[in-house]
DNA sequence: TTTTTATGTCAGCCATGTTGACTCATTTTC
DNA sequence: GAAAATGAGTCAACATGGCTGACATAAAAA
């Protein structure tokens, strides 16, 4: 459909632009990720125990499944790190109460202190993008991201309200 | 200095929002890559493979030593993947006319195939996302990703001009 | 001529994904 | 109340794709 008389030096263009996408998301997921990674490699934890970590400490108290549900991994190699992180001291299970087959997940404070330590390098960099493009390019960001994510996904990211607001 | 007479709720609300394009990153990474993977699953192939193959794709005739700079992984690392694609017909080496020590690299008419039956999911997953969000967004979008890449590496990224223009 | 560079190779280690099979406790359903 | 479904965990084996370290070769540069 987009090939109905389109001028070459058009499709030239709008093929380079879909392309220059591609890279962004490569480039930007690349170097976001490097700075946890750093610390992580001090603990003898990868990228996996950052997303455990971070999920965990974004939704206190959510289950096994949930996580597993965010994070598209099988069980078994959730178990592996999740393990490791409760053996640790950074992560504490508790039955749930409606439910007692669930193990409800929670950061310890030590976690919580890791998670902060991993994100501020995240956020930091997140937040000087932010300032430096201006708030209706953050706008058009959110936009494009939304876009990109699975439709299933979407509502993940509701527009924030003050608490209670 | 963000701290500096903050009112608790705007704070909340900017910690909110950086943690919001902290996920945005996440989720639409691992989105944006499971189509490609299906694909390359078949092949036997990977997720480092098509970076090799987009890569070489984008800039025929590169050298082992460029692609190690985009890549940012080790020489052994790289020649593993690298090695079944020439070995299976998706890549070419010729040696460098200026200097007889670099291998250029390729893609062959297979190779070609492949990059475009790989990168087709992802150009369409991007031109969704374009479309829907507006040209202001796209814009606002670049700007915040360029803003997260390294530094070094946003010269990659100077506005494309017209072939012949 | 010596040194440096671009590339390749062998060997082994680690992190993190996968499948498949099975257990256990608890909740839900009939 | 018995049977089925669900949430979670475990063991074993395997694949991918990172890593380090040591060494080899050809060509370019000093």
């Amino acid at each position: 459909m987009a090939d109905i008389k389109m001028p070459t030096r058009l499709l030239f263009l709008r093929e380079e632009e879909l392309r220059q996408g591609i890279e962004l998301l490569y480039f930007a997921y690349r170097d976001f990720t490097r700075g946890p990674d750093e610390i992580l490699s001090e603990y003898g934890f990868g990228r996996a125990h950052h997303r455990v970590i971070y999920f965990v400490g974004r939704h206190p108290g959510m289950t096994v499944s949930d996580l597993l549900g965010i994070l598209r991994i099988t069980k078994q190699s959730l178990s592996r790190v999740l393990g490791q992180l409760v053996e640790e001291g950074f992560i504490i299970q508790d039955k749930g109460e409606r439910d007692r087959r669930q193990r409800l997940l929670t950061l310890t404070e030590k976690g919580v202190e890791l998670e902060r330590q991993l994100s501020q390098n995240q956020r930091e960099r997140i937040a000087r993008a932010y300032r430096n493009a201006g708030a209706d390019a953050v706008e058009g960001f959110r936009q494009v991201m939304l876009g990109i994510v699975d439709e299933a996904d979407r509502a993940r990211f509701d527009r924030p309200r003050e608490p209670g607001a």
